[in-house]
DNA sequence: ACTGATATATCGCCATGCGATATATTGTGC
DNA sequence: GCACAATATATCGCATGGCGATATATCAGT
């Protein structure tokens, strides 16, 4: 049971960051931050969950990757920070499609075991 | 990963139980037998999942339990089978309020990632 | 009698979410 | 210039807990 706050996310995690790659290519840390960002803080994909489900699902190709590296604006001649971009495939694309589908699905089911809202009174 | 079709219910156990139990009191067997009834089959509580739980709720002193001795129909004086009936106490009917609203939450949240429905083709 | 459904219960494996930690670089406030 | 925060990626290990397996006992149908 337990219900953490952080408990949020499970299960959800892969559809979330498929749904943000389908916006278009973003590395890591972006996609975290878009996801803190868009949630008011309440979806946060910590380094642990996030990095070990990237490189899973890359090496199941749904998801490709390259890399880039950014100079310092201030020292041109520094070796520069990673960033490693991932995009959907193909495959991903539709791993995406099919995951928003049983997430539906899904929903609707618990939903029906649902208790009517009963009354006004809390 | 993995998304395994018996991951559906992953999480939402509790609230499928207080849901089930919202509708009047029932006894574990007959909790499983509704759920996979109502889904098709789709959701089915193993022992090993619903029992547990049952009596960590009970212990949480969200549900309340008695007893019940079913005679057999042609054995009046044999022992009986043993039913442990359970129903929600007043906290457990908070608690199913509670879970019900973070519930829609949750998914009012992940939805908001979700990628627009996009096109026709599939 | 035998088989399958009814009914409750516990145990232990193992999958995995996630905190902790490590490393390196860039940006910022003083 | 220096300290600190943010950026950026990555791995490890434990603790939680879902769930299969298993045990026990009774009842119903053939």
């Amino acid at each position: 049971m337990a219900r953490r706050p952080a408990d949020l996310i499970r299960g959800a995690s892969d559809l979330l960051v498929l749904s943000i790659l389908a916006d278009g290519p973003q590395y890591g840390y972006a996609i975290a931050r878009r996801l803190a960002a868009g949630s008011d803080g309440a979806v946060r994909l910590s380094p642990g969950v996030l990095y070990p489900l990237l490189h899973e699902m890359e090496k199941q190709a749904l998801l490709l990757s390259s890399w880039e590296t950014v100079q310092a604006r201030d020292n041109p001649d520094g070796p520069g920070r990673k960033r490693k971009w991932y995009r959907l495939s193909a495959k991903g694309r539709r791993r995406l499609a099919q995951r928003v589908a049983a997430h539906r699905a899904y929903q609707a089911l618990i939903d029906s075991f649902l208790p009517r809202a009963e009354g006004a009174a809390g």
